[in-house]
DNA sequence: GTCTATATTGAGATAGAC
DNA sequence: GTCTATCTCAATATAGAC
């Protein structure tokens, strides 16, 4: 019962990250000032310092925070699969899987790619080695549908890297009030990437 | 024979867009300063202001410009397409088409995708109007293959995004001096977009 | 056409009061 | 835990000499 007024840290700490890869996804980090983040929290710029150490620190957080949510919700998925499923369906699994994390968290997945270039390069590699974790997933799922003579594929890595870029590509049109349902463009997503691994 | 010496302005005005597209493509628009351009150029910051208005004139300069070569060299493509060449064809040559001259100008298309958060509204609807105009000649070829009975798809609109997408997505990770020519990387990629619209 | 110098503004980060 | 105040530095853009 300790611990009542006066103790926002609980509160604001997550309030600095969410603001930040609101106004990042917008603006881009190296247009958006702390004190805009400060303004947009509701506090001045330098109680950010509470909560990062400095502004690159708050940047790189926020792209591990996302990598991490992306590797444990496809652990969660991808766990059912040991055995005997067949690389079809865990290719559909896949493409669900991702257009479904991708379009829950449109700042984050913006973020992720496109502030890359403004990281130290010991924290560029973390997350290199986050996402190339993640592309050996699905390349997995095509080694095994080429082995048992289901899919039709000139290159795996290749395929690999063209099927993740159609999926995330997908982020940047997707509206929830769109021409579509989610599940409908789902269908068109599964279809098209069984059509590119098949053999012809 | 006149204007000789003394007079740069007809090679330092390119210089000074080349240095910006090198810079904005490695390090973003916004964490780029006009000294750090200046320098690549090897003048005074202040002589940039000859060339351009202001920052933002300059960055929607290099856009526009990536866009007008684009639609120029596209149209200089489909032009031979009038008439009775088949779907399948034009879809290959669109592809093929797609990835060299995207593969060309790697800064030119980075600076084009990832800047667009910085143009003005006005600036950035001109840009936006160039590229609907762009992804719609695909459409049509997505069309015309439907209606011709050789292309199964479940809709022209998402697919042509979605190709475009993947495509595009080749510029993160292609290098000159990989592990497969250009022609093979061609190859696979005409297979893997023939195989997304086939009838299944 | 380019330079130097400068006006003006705002950035990241820190110190110390409360 | 947040505030105010401030240090230090660098940004865009302009003016006027050469």
């Amino acid at each position: 019962m300790a611990r009542k007024t006066g103790s926002h840290g609980n509160i604001t700490g997550p309030k600095v990250q969410a603001a930040a890869l609101h106004l990042i996804a917008r603006h881009g980090f190296a247009a958006v000032s702390m004190r805009q983040i400060a303004h947009e929290v509701g506090v001045q710029a330098g109680a950010l310092y509470r909560y990062t150490p400095d502004k690159q620190t708050l940047l790189f957080d926020l792209m591990r925070g996302h990598m991490d949510a992306l590797l444990t919700a496809r652990a969660a998925v991808a766990r059912d699969d040991s055995g005997a499923v067949a690389p079809l369906i865990r290719l559909d699994e896949f493409v669900r899987f991702h257009i479904r994390f991708h379009l829950e968290r449109p700042d984050a997945v913006f973020v992720s790619y496109m502030e890359l270039r403004n990281l130290t390069p010991e924290n560029f590699a973390a997350l290199e080695a986050q996402r190339s974790d993640y592309e050996n997933q699905l390349e997995v799922i095509l080694r095994s549908g080429v082995a048992a003579g289901e899919f039709g594929l000139a290159d795996t890595k290749i395929t690999t890297l063209a099927i993740i870029a159609m999926l995330t590509g997908l982020t940047t049109w997707y509206r929830e009030d769109g021409r579509l349902p989610l599940m409908q463009i789902e269908q068109i997503y599964t279809g098209l990437v069984r059509g590119a691994v098949s053999v012809s």
